[in-house]
DNA sequence: ATAAACTTTCAATAATTACTGAAAGTTTAG
DNA sequence: CTAAACTTTCAGTAATTATTGAAAGTTTAT
């Protein structure tokens, strides 16, 4: 495999892994663009490369801006903006982890809460739903502080005592 | 907040959360209904609460078996088919954890080694790529081990020493 | 102030994804 | 075997989401 097969494979298969992580196809496949080269890139050079439009560039640039995974960068003597995303991938998780979390996690924590805590008036019905939505709750929690614990150790956390402890 | 209301919002809500546990909407709320629900449903049944068609449930319920999420339930001395899904949130966890890497992770980890093993060129684009996509290789790697470990542990394992060594 | 260089916005359109409903298929009872 | 009860399939349609491109907006140099 070629540098140009391996990074056209590389960017079309994390741009469409985007879903998981949560963002949009054209989002990630500027991300990855930018994550694999090795300088800072203008909005005709990525137009150009990913073959999208000049809306479509600005608009998920700016998405991206707003998510802290990129940045411009300004080229003395330039006129144009130039993009550069973090190229560290811990610390990138980090950013997507909590944007994650208070984005989507924190505000279904806080329906299964409302859900959970309604009066209990006895039938079986409402046990039940009261029952499983608090477990819900609590798992989802959990999970979230997990998340965020894990992510917030700054450095080598995955390969650190924790991750050590259930090999 | 009254039973049906808190129930209308928790199926609404948990439906809408799909994508983030990677499924789609009109089955993340057949699971809510069933979650939630004190006795295994018919297909009548679930269209009649989720206002949707016999084929949309046909096909959604059939996900749901092929994910290993519900379940048939054949009621002596009935024609009808009953559905019920699992009811334990931690094991409801592991099922769709081992899943979601089995079908999106895993696949993806294979096209980050195949891309981050190319041969090395000598250039610097070339030497980019192949150490960025090896980053992020070996991150998809630790977070997926970890996601599968932490979710094979049966027992109560957010409670257990690895959550409490973290707080 | 003005014009060139560049970016953003957004209505129109395209692409994708989900849903319907009726026909075809299957199973069971008699 | 046949009919009733039920489920599945899938072509057509609807709903949603992403993309374009041109006009409007902004910034900078002179």
């Amino acid at each position: 495999m070629e540098y140009q097969e391996a990074k056209e494979k590389f960017i079309s298969t994390w741009g469409s892994l985007g879903t998981l992580w949560g963002i949009n196809k054209a989002m990630a496949q500027i991300q990855s663009l930018l994550f694999i080269s090795t300088k800072a890139l203008s909005m005709e050079e990525i137009m150009e490369e990913l073959k999208i439009s000049r809306g479509n560039t600005s608009m998920n640039l700016r998405q991206l801006m707003d998510w802290g995974i990129v940045t411009k960068e300004l080229i003395p003597g330039e006129r144009k903006e130039y993009f550069t995303t973090e190229k560290d991938v811990q610390e990138l998780a980090r950013i997507v982890a909590k944007e994650r979390s208070r984005r989507e996690i924190k505000p279904v924590i806080k329906v299964l809460e409302d859900v959970s805590s309604i009066k209990d008036d006895g039938t079986a019905k409402t046990k039940e739903l009261i029952k499983q939505t608090k477990a819900l709750k609590d798992l989802t929690d959990d999970l979230d502080t997990l998340m965020n614990k894990l992510v917030n150790q700054k450095q080598n956390w995955l390969t650190k005592s924790v991750f050590k402890l259930m090999k």
